[in-house]
DNA sequence: TATGAATGAGTCTTCATTCAT
DNA sequence: CATGAATGAAGACTCATTCAT
């Protein structure tokens, strides 16, 4: 279940003129961008009036940011909790290159899920110190940490050459989102071979990061 | 010469005022985005009047188009202009790798001289079509044409592995620009080693698409 | 029932504010025509924010457009009307000079019903072509057909020469309304006694249309 | 010789350029009216930089009265010239429909060759004080004495009845205006037999001033 | 005299936000 | 809770006019 929209009706209990509002706003942020598109314009499409957005949130930009917000966290986080990282450590990854497949197809199945919502996260990020807040928190809170875990680990076991983690991540996780961009965004109507790119992806990486016994 | 503003002083003759409207421009967009920024704003800061503006630009966007258009091209094109294909083809570079430390090199100095401008270019592209036409003409007609010959010589060479060009393409310019958004829009406060950082880059680059002998 | 503003309050059913806007627009366009009246003056004088305005006429244009129709069409139409064409055929009027009096008196009590209203159609028609075609249509679908189908009812009846209609309406409704505009707008001021003009335009009208028997 | 451009090149001496900006205004005002005309378009199509125009004309509207004030004077004056009149009391004209018709004729070649230019006044007359002050000033010293002048010697001749002079120009003169704006405005494009609607036309105005004999 | 770059007041229009119903 | 009419500040853009060259 990685629709977005679904997970904000169940977290927070919405009502539904709320989730057409947020329905709407999506669908037209991603297209036209956030200051592109006018609230009456979301309104008319989310089939309520004006002033019923603002009932529920008090500008425009609360609704980008309650918007944003979630995607932030959940593109970043599942794959950081508890469970997964569980996972890794009762090795149910034997190589690192194990744990980067079930990694990048998870996050690019969610990807796939949520194109216009990560659209607008791209978009507007670069404007919005709000959602550069969250951004960071999340990176910092959750990403970090995890990737030093795993890193670590897979380090100790001599999978990956001794460079700082930090190195590692500059390198792995811009051509993650660049590989992704290009697939979603740049030419999304090319004829991908999913499968194959991410494999290859995986090699890039490797010869990047792995060690070279 | 790298700087933009510089280059857009010499060929087109731009008198005093229009410059500093450029400059004005410029800094205020990269800041607070396209949206965010008044012509009045841009004005003031320029000082001139809003109607001088008006005088050189029909229209704020074309403003913008100005000042865009000749990045992406400069960006892209230079490298790709006969005097270093020659190089390429007079072996000035005996390994593939040495090519991408040149060509990193170059387009990071670029980037650097740049920055804001690059900003612009990035945080507008997704919104105007007349940006993205420029970016996908110098695409197709310089980069791409440019790579295919250079790739092509060194797979002849042996030094690259038989993966079609598109799909390295696709492996070596997000990684590439994905490290300068790192470096000059993320984390530009950090402490790089930028000679060392490229050195990385390239390694990741070699092991993703160089041949495995 | 002469007076436009009334009519429009009922058929269109609109808002008080609505109706000063309107009625603020008639009173200075007709004194200061259009592109010397601001929308700012407008909403001023009816006492509502700009915006208003906005709100119920997407241009300044469309407000004009929507205050001028009912005028042209209210100004030929009722005399065309079932009603009246009615009278006609039943003889009400034994000669085609009384027809022309209810005709011209009719036409001239809505003419100073509405002196603000037609001055501003007057003014406005050589500019707009939105106008020019509301003006046409009524005149083709009603005025024209009326006017033909009287005209040859009282020809039958010997009282007209057998002139073509078009030359006889060339005759007589410019000079109709060329004494309205000396009536209402070019002297406005001179003490008229309207009962004697009218006969005396009858009198002209019939000595240029009428039967010399 | 009735082209108003030519008169105004004897008349003031202008210079080559006075006489472009002169024939651009006119093209550009008459087609789209004077708010929808501005003057850098007319600096523009007479060939000169735009300051020229205020080198000439203080101001904008100075422009369109030089203009159109020489159109009003002429349309108005030459007939009662010294001329004319004297041709009247000399009896060229045995009938005064014989004087209508040579008077019609000429100001009926008149307005075809200037049709721009009267156009222009129709248009601005409404809403240019200085323009109705020339017009006003012109009818009351030259076209009312003349008319009255003329009117009395037919009435004394028994020609005309025995109306006030005012009343019978009140009949004459619109009769005259609305079949030349029928003529050369509204359907300038339709196949007209030009003598003999000017015949009509006198009968008309005989219709309604002549004596009943 | 002619130029045309520069001006800045003024215009129409948009839109997030409020509030009485 | 929801509505949608009303707001008014702010924005892009126009254009008559000025003035240094």
């Amino acid at each position: 279940m990685n629709d977005m929209l679904e997970l904000l009706r169940n977290e927070k209990n919405m009502t539904p003129k709320q989730i057409e509002i947020i329905r709407a706003a999506i669908e037209l942020i991603s297209e036209k961008g956030y200051y592109n598109t006018s609230t009456s314009e979301i309104a008319k499409r989310a089939g309520v009036a004006e002033g019923t957005i603002f009932r529920h949130y008090k500008t425009k930009k609360e609704l980008l940011v309650e918007i944003v917000t979630p995607v932030i966290t959940n593109f970043a986080a599942p794959m950081f909790a508890e469970k997964f990282v569980d996972q890794v450590f009762r090795t149910d990854f034997a190589h690192f290159k194990d744990l980067m497949y079930v990694f990048i197809k998870n996050r690019f199945e969610f990807a796939q899920s949520n194109i216009p919502l990560l659209k607008i996260v791209m978009q507007e990020l670069a404007f919005h110190p709000e959602i550069q807040d969250a951004y960071k928190k999340v990176f910092k809170e959750k990403v970090y940490p995890a990737f030093n875990q795993t890193l670590d680990f897979y380090k100790e076991k001599g999978e990956l050459q001794n460079l700082p983690n930090e190195t590692m991540i500059r390198l792995i996780v811009p051509t993650i989102i660049g590989f992704m961009i290009t697939r979603f965004i740049l030419q999304p109507d090319k004829d991908w071979d999913d499968e194959a790119e991410i494999r290859k992806l995986i090699t890039v990486i490797m010869g990047g990061v792995g060690s070279k016994e």
